[in-house]
DNA sequence: TTTATATGCGATAAATTTTGTCGCATATAA
DNA sequence: TTATATGCGACAAAATTTATCGCATATAAA
């Protein structure tokens, strides 16, 4: 538990491979994928979901591949979690009120603090300080 | 991501129930299981393992059952989730070597400052904090 | 114009983890 | 003696995560 999915780390990875490059370099989805031991198709979704968000710039063709496109210094590691995997929370009940235990449940309140502090965590740390 | 499993949040029912029951108290997985709409069965496991760790007493035979053993202002919540689920960390790396992409993966330092500002936090909080 | 190589995208499959169930044993109060 | 609790291992179901496949479109280069 407690743990960042795969796809994260791939983007992440993704993110810094290509912030360590020359400026301006295009980066395919390929290059990245060999280098880091990826499955080439999975990193190919998650950078084009990366660059539906706004996050990376998509070329295509062949020679294509992918930028970075956003300052990344402005995107917080809370966003950048949420853009690719939704609701950022302990428990499902935060995001998603289908819990029949709702009215029962005990412990709500007081995770929810819990909760908070984990989401100001992600909130006051920017994509950049990943990458940089 | 990022979710604590219900194995914990059953487990935190449990010590909440309890705590906030007479002292001397004994409880029964069954009255907690009927009353917050656990698996009778999945929440007795639960409450046998944190037997074992000394979170909780068990009394057997009829009229047997669990309270509380343990001072849990002394437990933090990190400590309280590497009993019931092992080691905690955001990724699997830092607790399991396994990985094949450890010698070339280019996030492992800058993750492991997030990873330890979230361990900090869990263990800056205690157990009571979130059953009080 | 053709070809090779990249992204775009939906469907599907495999693997892993989480969640829940079952059966039988032991302990003990009534 | 009986009823009801915990103790524990094996197993099963469900959900989520991770990975694969096929085909379409875009475009640089021969």
């Amino acid at each position: 538990m407690l743990k960042i999915t795969r796809k994260v780390e791939y983007a992440l990875i993704a993110l810094r491979h290509m912030q360590h490059s020359p400026k301006g370099t295009i980066t395919s989805a390929k290059v990245i994928a060999k280098q880091y031991g990826i499955p080439q198709h999975l990193l190919a979704k998650i950078l084009q979901q990366m660059a539906k968000d706004n996050v990376v710039k998509a070329i295509q063709g062949p020679t294509g591949g992918y930028k970075i496109s956003a300052d990344l210094h402005q995107i917080s590691l809370k966003d950048f979690f949420e853009k690719l995997e939704g609701p950022l929370g302990l428990m499902d009940c935060y995001s998603n009120s289908d819990c029949v235990q709702m009215k029962s449940c005990n412990i709500l309140t007081p995770i929810q603090r819990i909760n908070q502090n984990m989401r100001d965590m992600f909130s006051n740390t920017s994509l950049q300080e990943i990458t940089q």
